[in-house]
DNA sequence: ATGCTCCTTCCAGCAACCGGAAGGTCAACA
DNA sequence: TGTTGACCTTCCGGTTGCTGGAAGGAGCAT
């Protein structure tokens, strides 16, 4: 398969799938002309990696996330780990963002949204704690 | 005040308030000796802008409600769109992680986490569906 | 031969800084 | 007076995970 067919099948953009190359997360062959060739395993790595990509693990969560799945002597209490380490940041992500938006829909609520100077929103920026 | 102290008092590292000159948030006057000269109104518009980036406001953001700020004739309502227009992405960011997050959940409740191989997470994301 | 699409490499850039090197300045202290 | 140490300056490169574009080769249809 050439580029363009693994981008299409894994969903894959074909820059993404280069740049996984030059990282060395994939290694497919090249054909006579140079072009890139790829096996149904290369496939199957790219489509593993969209889908650990999506679950928002790090480049090099993947590439550590490849290595567990094509050993066969892994011991799945690393994978576990991984993903346990990984799903506290992501509720520690949430947890900043949810903060954000609570400061941000009180303030929005308090802003008159009309065509007067007066703001609470630049209020609240710039140290003036007002609305509430 | 020298650029250490408005660092300690606004909370910014010189760093990033070096960074803000450069990309024209700020223009502190400069000394004989070529130090940056902050006066109270640089010091106050940088905490301003520490504010408004740990509400999450892209720099450009930031720049935009820097202007409104200083505009005495400006409107309420532009203040209030950009505000909801970022509070609406924030919404987003936080619908995506918690899709993350439940999966990831489910994953991570799902493996033994032993010193077998078998791991439903590394079969999730090889797509191989399994555990529910 | 021409045109079109695909492929290649390389280079630049995005956000929002951070780290470090190389060097100038300033205040204090022996 | 010399020197130490803390501060300041600029500049360059790196971070993450790509994305866009330029310049050129390859393959196929007409």
């Amino acid at each position: 398969m050439n580029i363009g067919d693994v981008a299409e099948r894994s969903g894959l953009p074909a820059k993404t799938i280069r740049y996984y190359e030059d990282i060395g997360l994939i290694r497919p062959h090249r054909s006579a002309n140079g072009y890139r060739c790829f096996a149904e395993n290369d496939l199957h790595k790219l489509a593993f990696l969209a889908r650990a990509r999506a679950l928002g693990f790090s480049i090099e969560d993947c590439r550590t996330l490849l290595g567990l799945y094509e050993d066969d002597t892994r011991a799945s209490a690393d994978v576990k780990a991984l993903a346990q380490e990984h799903l506290t940041k992501i509720e520690a992500k949430i947890a900043d963002l949810e903060a954000m938006r609570d400061t941000l829909t009180e303030l929005v609520h308090c802003c008159a949204g009309d065509n007067r100077p007066d703001c609470p929103i630049l209020k609240d920026l710039a140290g003036d704690i007002e609305c509430l």
